[in-house]
DNA sequence: ATCGGCTCGCGCAA
DNA sequence: TGCGCGAAGCCGAT
């Protein structure tokens, strides 16, 4: 066999049978919605190849995901169209439909000489995946395509802090951040008699039945791969350069806004970090600690820590040292309302509420501001976690994201280290609106929610 | 404006 | 076993 461009490491042989003798190589694209810098489909194109066959591709579009809304799945859908013309070029018959993916990718399996899929790494796509090996009729191959260095090669186990799984990552960047451009297939697929739809277009699926309507689509970011290239050419431009020093400035609004083309696999880190490199200069380490280290820890947490949604995922001395004040006075307590509706007295928390409200993406800085204020500001460190996971998942474009489950937990001690102790916080590191005032011109910021 | 102290646990050197 | 050090901290002392 010709040897892969994909490194072995990015492999995973879930299903282990010999080539059928069948109609197609099936790529089940889960959770990298492209088809650029895309190793997954890079490795089904060249098993296709190899065994002068078509490749076809499938998603299962499934509204009930959980906590899913318009605002998800509009973004979703539109990078979906983005990379159904994509592989339309490539000569790629692209399957489309409304329905649960493990169900639909099994029973397109029966006629796949083989099975090859991108990975996701939260609790629902583990149970397809599981779901589909138990039931899978063809070998089933499983690729890395959303991270730079797999998670398993990075570290066979739960990190505790950046600090430790960040020397892991660096030393292996040289290895993965190589380019594998996505060929076209010697064969086409186009003419294959396969229905491609069940529910019509995105527009009907998106007006149909079972959809949440409460949260808007974002009024800034469109979905797709060309969509997000186009911004992040604009950030190396005008952002980088100043990324380093102000990238915690949420007056400035210096970001590469790529988290949400990431989430879905729009836009392949790989892609980000290599473009990044060449255009070169003081901001790529910092951007390489965001979009590498912190982004890859994250991925870490939720692949090893199966409580990383709740409380439970905290380390022991986080804890217990937020039980030792659970029972202190609180001088503020929201409601979950109130905090949803913006309605606090703090103006700070009140606009990055309604920055990731109406926008779908807050500020990065604010994220950690925000999420220190709902433990302050709650009844339990119990209940302000589930507020802040709660509202995070609803209203982000990228909600659900490892680094939203990351971000939540760091806010309540994950990832961090014991500082001074203080009521209701405990050793749980601090932040108030004085350092806000301290370090930025928030009033900025402010203007910019008004 | 700047600086030390706070506090736990990992990972490495010894 | 000891020691250095850690996403963005705050606070009080100088």
């Amino acid at each position: 066999m010709v040897p892969s461009r994909v490194d072995p490491d990015r492999i995973r042989i879930v299903c282990d049978a010999p080539l059928r003798t069948k109609d197609y190589v099936l790529y089940w694209m889960q959770s990298s919605h492209r088809a650029e810098e895309n190793p997954a489909l890079a490795y089904a194109i060249e098993r296709a190849d190899a065994a002068h066959l078509p490749v076809v591709v499938y998603i299962g579009f499934f509204p009930e995901y959980p906590e899913a809304n318009l605002r998800h799945l509009a973004f979703l859908l539109e990078g979906l169209e983005s990379a159904a013309r994509a592989l339309k070029a490539l000569g790629i018959h692209f399957i489309l439909r409304a329905e649960n993916p493990a169900a639909g990718v099994l029973s397109l399996a029966r006629d796949a000489a083989l099975l090859v899929a991108d990975r996701g790494y939260l609790r629902p796509e583990r149970a397809w995946y599981e779901k589909v090996a138990a039931r899978c009729p063809c070998p089933f191959v499983q690729v890395e395509a959303n991270v730079v260095v797999p998670v398993g090669t990075a570290s066979e186990k739960e990190e505790y802090s950046a600090a430790t799984i960040r020397k892991k990552i660096t030393g292996q960047l040289d290895r993965f951040l190589v380019p594998i451009p996505v060929r076209a297939p010697a064969r086409s697929s186009l003419a294959l008699d396969i229905p491609t739809l069940a529910g019509g277009p995105a527009e009907t699926i998106l007006a149909g039945p079972g959809i949440d309507r409460s949260v808007l689509p974002s009024p800034g970011f469109r979905g797709g791969t060309d969509n997000a290239l186009r911004r992040f050419e604009k950030f190396l431009s005008s952002g980088l350069d100043r990324f380093a020093d102000n990238r915690n400035d949420p007056g400035t609004g210096i970001a590469s806004g790529m988290s949400p083309y990431l989430h879905f696999g729009h836009v392949s880190p790989v892609t980000l970090a290599l473009r990044a490199q060449e255009h070169g200069g003081p901001g790529v380490p910092a951007f390489f600690e965001e979009l590498i280290a912190r982004r890859e820890l994250a991925v870490n947490f939720v692949t090893y820590n199966d409580r990383y949604d709740s409380y439970a995922s905290l380390p022991a001395w986080a804890q217990r040292t937020l039980a030792a004040h659970a029972g202190d006075r609180r001088e503020f307590l929201y409601t979950l309302d109130e905090l949803e509706h913006a309605a606090t007295h703090d103006p700070y928390w009140n606009a990055a509420q309604n920055e990731m409200v109406r926008t779908g993406k807050m500020q990065g800085y604010m994220r950690m501001y925000w999420g220190k204020k709902i433990l302050e500001w709650s009844a339990t460190p119990q209940e302000a976690y589930a507020t802040a996971l709660y509202l995070n998942n609803k209203y982000e474009i990228d909600g659900r994201d490892p680094n939203g489950f990351a971000g939540v937990a760091w806010c309540f001690g994950k990832h961090d280290r014991p500082w001074q102790e203080r009521p209701v916080f405990g050793m749980v590191r601090y932040m108030n609106a004085a350092g806000l005032e301290r370090k930025f011109a928030m009033e900025t910021y402010l203007e910019k929610m008004r």
